[in-house]
RNA sequence: GCCGGCGUGGCGAAAUGGCAGACGCGACAGACUCAAAAUCUGUUUACCGCAAGGUAGUGGGGGUUCAAGUCCCUUCGCCGGCACCA
């Protein structure tokens, strides 16, 4: 069906007074173009920079997350983009300077994969990709200020990751140390989680290993506690800070530690220290120091310990079989003196609080069923409803009687100079491992001399480029160390021959402040200018995928505190507010190549145009839940609708005639009005502050039916409708921009409806002459009266007693009360049985 | 297992404690048409009723309130996140 191209003229049926049939012009897809090459050649989304504004200049930062460059959108975008627009336009009208703007998160493997695969450079791949992708995005009518586009692959922009990274060095923020990678022994090379399926090589089969390797990462864990803290002042969904919550992981507790008959110490984090009485063996992770050494002169122990290593991680956590092994090591249980076996266990992770816990089975789960395992006595040590609960304890020397709590802070102060114990707070967060053993990524700029170890290059030998002479063959090491040109260098320090470092930064660094470097990303001297994050900052409104929710987010919001740090950011957190929305599917499932169930957004638009779709869109679900996109019945309602606000307007002959005085309207006029200026004051919050995007058009819709249902006869029925329609199609403008542009000039209008102010309202019209008030008796609804808007509550009430419907209701019975609640919308009977 | 969210017509959904189902899709009927398309008009939660109207109804059960889809408790189902976290 071709619903708007060339549509034939209807068989006119309008109740509208039309003074002329003209042959209809609108044809989308030849205006929509149109008016985007104009609004382009004007540079009418231009955002100012911070010297063209005054601290008192009201600005919008409107962020959506900026995709890779893959080389088709698809209807995720067309979500994303078209809600970030809808805001940024309505904020642009509603007079406030708008940054919104497009880049590209362009390193990262899918280059580097096509680089293998198809022999084609990653650059190459990504540059058209990106203006394949752009030319889509543009066909959407964005109002993106294309002038501050950025690509994270261009030197101008990954240098500023190389100088950031320096400067966090000198803060002691940037780190060397050994982490598990996933290693492909056949292929030599380290692989990326995703490209590990079931412990093979997800292209060749080739097994994967974990191997240790030397790497670097930045320090984030020194932010975990304002990390979490800062979630509280955010207006984001609360699933997502729940989400960053659990990952982040903050876990109170005490640490204590026990000694070895050798003297050697061995730290434990609990949450239970109340239970240290129930304490019957200790379980240490087979990574833990003192298990190592063991290990040497224990060969049991060492195969145990060699086992456990060579599972994957996926492996170690999906099994649920605990396994133990008994050392000949034993401890001294602090308070009782007691001697306690010292076991290694598979369940007990070195990277999470000391790599050591104290097995208390008599409360602990995993700790009972390790017992059981291997026939360890569990004791029981506090009294409970249940097991794993705190109480009170029992069989605690000194410390009986006492509840958890208080006996919890009792043994923390008596064990603090025997034991070392103190409180502590332990993260499941992660420092942030940065190494990644890929060409196509921010090279990391250290440089590896003989004399002086690992050595920061300095600022201005900065960026350190990617070479162009590179092998991709997928197999070996990183390939930068395949280039000739790049690995030599002279050491930064004492300039003897040294080799680069030839590792390149995950791709998170690069999208961990690009909403900074669009504000200045032309700045050659700068990553960008702290007084246009000072005007900008933070970011109003950010959307994008829920997939997002933890590492992307939290990343960021890492990064942006450092950069504060760094004096260049001056807000504590980057983005105020945040939505994530949710997915488009096709029956049922996420769109996707391998299941054949794409729609192609370009597909959509030629058959019914941009505005179409971007209104479809937005109408036919809340944002933040998913889309299934059942068929193009509903996109067809949204052309359908489109199509007939148009015809609606086009008899309409543009005057200049200003409203008459409201009390010369008719009542039939008043209402329309009424309908009119509610249904603008509704959209404006719907945009300001609910965020509801799908009512906005089900309220322009509503409106426009009122208007269609309205006979325009009175005397100035022509300067009504012209009131009518020019706010019409100004609280149509976010949404579908393009026809809306058209539909402007044709109301005789000159420049562009974007850039028009958004209507006011007048409030006289927000009430209407007479109000509908509702009879509950009992409850239930038994009458609807009209009465004048002014009648005062006693009014209304005796109106609702008195009334024809009600009487029966009260027939025979007690009146009980009568309420009128605030609003007055509703009279509320309660009677009883005399 | 833990955490979070969601359950409303045939479907997408609306309802900021105050008229449940707005708006749209689909379906059905009618007008226009030689016909179709497009457009316009009407109907469209279930049950009872010729109708006026009544009764029930927002996954199930209970509660708070004059009033509950909305708040509280409980239970079932679905979705998402995390998952040996000491």
């Amino acid at each position: 069906m071709r619903v708007l191209r060339r549509p034939r003229r209807p068989s006119v049926n309008l109740k509208w007074s039309s003074r002329h049939v003209s042959p209809m012009t609108y044809d989308p897809l030849q205006h929509e173009v149109n008016i985007q090459e104009r609004w382009m050649k004007e540079k009418a989304f231009r955002a100012p920079f911070a010297k063209e504004m005054t601290p008192a200049t009201p600005t919008f930062y409107m962020l959506v997350m900026l995709p890779y460059p893959s080389g088709r959108i698809h209807m995720g975008h067309v979500r994303n983009y078209t809600l970030g627009d809808v805001v940024a336009r309505f904020q642009r009208m509603r007079g406030k300077k708008v940054m919104h703007t497009m880049g590209w998160d362009s390193f990262g493997l899918p280059a580097e994969n096509a680089a293998i695969q198809h022999q084609i450079h990653p650059a190459i791949w990504t540059r058209k990709n990106i203006a394949d992708m752009k030319k889509q995005i543009q066909r959407l009518g964005i109002s993106y200020d294309w002038d501050r586009e950025l690509a994270s692959f261009e030197p101008a922009y990954y240098r500023w990751n190389q100088w950031f990274f320096l400067q966090m060095w000198k803060r002691g923020d940037v780190f060397r140390a050994l982490r598990n990678v996933n290693w492909c022994e056949a292929l030599g090379t380290v692989l990326a989680n995703e490209q590990v399926v079931d412990g093979k090589d997800e292209r060749t089969g080739h097994p994967v290993v974990q191997k240790p390797m030397e790497q670097y990462f930045f320090a984030i864990t020194k932010y975990a506690d304002e990390l979490i803290e800062g979630l509280e002042s955010l207006d984001w969904p609360e699933n997502i800070k729940a989400m960053q919550r659990h990952w982040i992981g903050r876990s109170a507790g005490a640490r204590l530690s026990f000694e070895l008959i050798s003297g050697v110490r061995i730290s434990v984090f609990t949450t239970r220290i109340d239970t240290l009485f129930g304490v019957s063996f200790l379980a240490l992770s087979t990574e833990h120091p003192v298990i190592q050494e063991a290990a040497q002169s224990d060969p049991d122990l060492a195969s145990f310990c060699q086992t456990i290593g060579k599972q994957s991680r996926e492996e170690r956590l999906t099994s649920d079989v605990k396994l133990g092994h008994r050392t000949r090591l034993q401890a001294r249980h602090p308070m009782t003196g007691d001697l306690i076996p010292i076991f290694a266990a598979n369940y007990v992770l070195m990277d999470y609080g000391t790599g050591a816990v104290m097995g208390v089975p008599g409360h602990d789960e995993r700790d009972e069923a390790f017992a059981l395992k291997y026939q360890l006595p569990i004791v029981t040590v506090i009294e409970a409803p249940t097991r794993w609960e705190p109480g009170v304890l029992i069989h605690s020397g000194d410390f009986s009687g006492m509840t958890s709590e208080a006996a919890s802070h009792a043994l923390v102060k008596a064990l603090a100079q025997t034991a070392d114990a103190e409180w502590m707070l332990t993260f499941k967060l992660k420092d942030w491992g940065l190494s990644r053993q890929r060409y196509w990524g921010t090279p990391i700029p250290t440089v590896h001399c003989p004399q002086c170890g690992v050595v920061p290059e300095t600022e201005d030998r900065l960026p350190v480029l990617l070479p162009e002479d590179i092998q991709f063959s997928g197999r070996g090491a990183s390939p930068l160390t395949t280039s000739t040109t790049f690995l030599q260098v002279a050491c930064p320090e004492c300039g003897t021959e040294a080799r680069r470092e030839t590792d390149t930064m995950d791709t998170f660094v690069d999208s961990s402040w690009y909403w900074l470097r669009y504000l200045d990303s032309k700045n050659t001297t700068q990553a960008f200018h702290p007084d246009e994050a000072k005007a900008w900052t933070p970011v109003d409104l950010y959307i994008g995928g829920v997939e997002h929710a933890t590492m992307h987010l939290i990343y960021a919001r890492y990064f942006h505190k450092v950069l504060r740090d760094l004096g260049m950011a001056h807000a504590d957190e980057p983005f105020q507010r945040l939505i994530c929305q949710g997915m488009v599917l096709k029956d049922g499932f996420k769109m996707s190549k391998s299941k054949g169930n794409i729609v192609d957004p370009d597909d959509v638009i030629e058959r019914y145009g941009a505005d179409a779709l971007r209104l479809f869109m937005i109408f036919a679900s809340p944002i933040e839940k998913e889309i299934d996109w059942t068929g193009f019945e509903g996109i067809e309602g949204a052309a359908r609708f489109l199509k007939r606000v148009e015809r609606l307007i086009d008899p309409h002959t543009p005057t200049q005639a200003s409203l008459p005085l409201l009390s010369r309207l008719s009542p039939e006029e008043k209402k329309l009005l009424s309908k009119l200026h509610q249904t603008l004051h509704r959209m404006t919050d719907d945009l300001e502050s609910r965020y509801s995007f799908n009512t906005l058009v089900s309220s322009l819709m509503e409106l426009l039916n009122s208007i269609q249902e309205h006979t325009f006869s009175s005397p100035h029925a022509d300067a009504v409708r012209q009131h009518v329609w020019d706010i019409f199609v100004r609280l149509l403008a976010p949404t579908a921009p393009h026809l809306s542009e058209y539909l402007w000039t044709r109301l005789g209008h000159s420049g562009f409806v974007a850039h028009a102010p958004w209507p006011s309202c007048i409030p006289e019209l927000l009430v209407t002459d007479e109000i509908l008030v509702v009879v509950q008796v009992n409850g239930k609804v038994r009458a609807r009266l009209t009465l004048p808007s002014d009648s005062t509550d006693t009014a209304k009430q005796e109106a609702a007693l008195r009334c024809a419907e009600v009487q029966p209701w009260l027939q025979g019975k007690t009146l009980v009360k009568v309420i009128v609640p605030p609003g007055g919308k509703i009279v509320s009977v309660v009677v009883k049985d005399a």
